[in-house]
DNA sequence: CTTGATATTGATCGCTGATCAATTTATTTA
DNA sequence: TAAATAAATTGATCAGCGATCAATATCAAG
């Protein structure tokens, strides 16, 4: 029976979400069903299906949400112009994050739009505001490059952290290896070469 | 009817595989039909599942054959006891590879077993081989350091390689970025990095 | 109280991966 | 050569999936 007064739109947005996120947290992206998550929340598939265009938009939702929320602890990080020092922090947080939420994390790139989908805007803006966090804390040594240079180091860092986070997700460090130690010495010996570059 | 003379078994394997390759070449890993393999090879579905438990299986064997084949390519990179050399080199084949086969690559961190299943023994080996090579070619530019630092650099650098295939084979670079692009500048920054250190 | 808009339902569709008894073929044995 | 054994192949079958949509129930406005 229809009960529009029980949860507004929003409220079910959220709920259907959050038993998204803990299937996912549970049993990775794989757990994910339409029919299970309607039941999580108290609803039939066809209110699920009102609430989302299909799976794949609930799942980049629900990796969005994953973004959000990484971004909400990396901007807690305070900048102090050291890029060394800032850098590190912001690595320091964002392994942090991956190391916790290792499945939600390994949804974000476990999972493939098809291929006649673009990623939507609001999701590669997600993206991007993460990237212009290291772009601003790399700024201070890269002051006289030009802004391409900037966003171009921003992104090899960026995809690097990325490398050993996915690696660690699946289990391919070897003992006593931890991505936030490979991080520190990325960062260092790479910031290293753009102070001392020719 | 049964046509036991028709192929052997291994020539059905390779027929198997190589649907699969063609399907997940043009499709990605979700064109991947069991049905439509069967009938692409001329079998049907009851035979495909005599050479495969399951899909998971024939996903990691084509996986493993996909391995295989870098690994091939990578073997073919001439050694200069030049570190500078033969790290662009094989960084070059390793780089043209994954651009190449961009669904096929990125089939191989798309595909999560089940939780409960371990990943098979050959596979693992399949991986470590590739990584050993990698390591192999990377460690000389390091030397006069220990080989625990050399270890670490290496693998570092690996890594990052990584991360940028796997985000170029998921179409999230952006436009006119290549990994080729973004590992030169990679290494030139870190190398400069570890030159200059202090 | 009536009307219109919206939320919700659940039966339904076409598909999927996987199973397995029955059948057909090849090989081995007598 | 003929019968017995082993192996490969088939395809009907099952439970489950994502997705759709006409019917229904509820709420808000007139």
């Amino acid at each position: 029976m229809a009960r529009r007064s029980d949860h507004t739109r929003e409220e079910l947005w959220w709920l259907a979400i959050n038993a998204s996120r803990k299937v996912v947290e549970k049993e990775g992206l794989r757990g994910i069903r339409a029919r299970q998550i309607a039941r999580d929340i108290g609803y039939t598939i066809g209110t699920l299906y009102n609430l989302f265009d299909d799976l794949d938009d609930l799942i980049m939702q629900m990796n969005g949400e994953t973004l959000d929320q990484l971004m909400q602890e990396c901007s807690k990080v305070e900048l102090t112009q050291n890029p060394n020092m800032d850098l590190e922090r912001l690595v320091h947080c964002y392994l942090s994050f991956t190391h916790e939420n290792p499945k939600l994390w390994n949804a974000i790139f476990e999972h493939k739009l098809p291929e006649d989908r673009p990623v939507p805007e609001w999701y590669s803006e997600k993206v991007s505001r993460l990237l212009a966090l290291i772009e601003h804390a790399l700024a201070p040594i890269l002051s006289g490059r030009s802004d391409a240079e900037i966003h171009q180091h921003a992104r090899i860092l960026w995809m690097s952290l990325f490398g050993m986070t996915v690696l660690e997700g699946s289990g391919r460090l070897q003992e006593g290896e931890t991505s936030l130690m490979l991080a520190k010495t990325l960062i260092k010996t790479y910031v290293d070469g753009l102070k001392n570059a020719p």
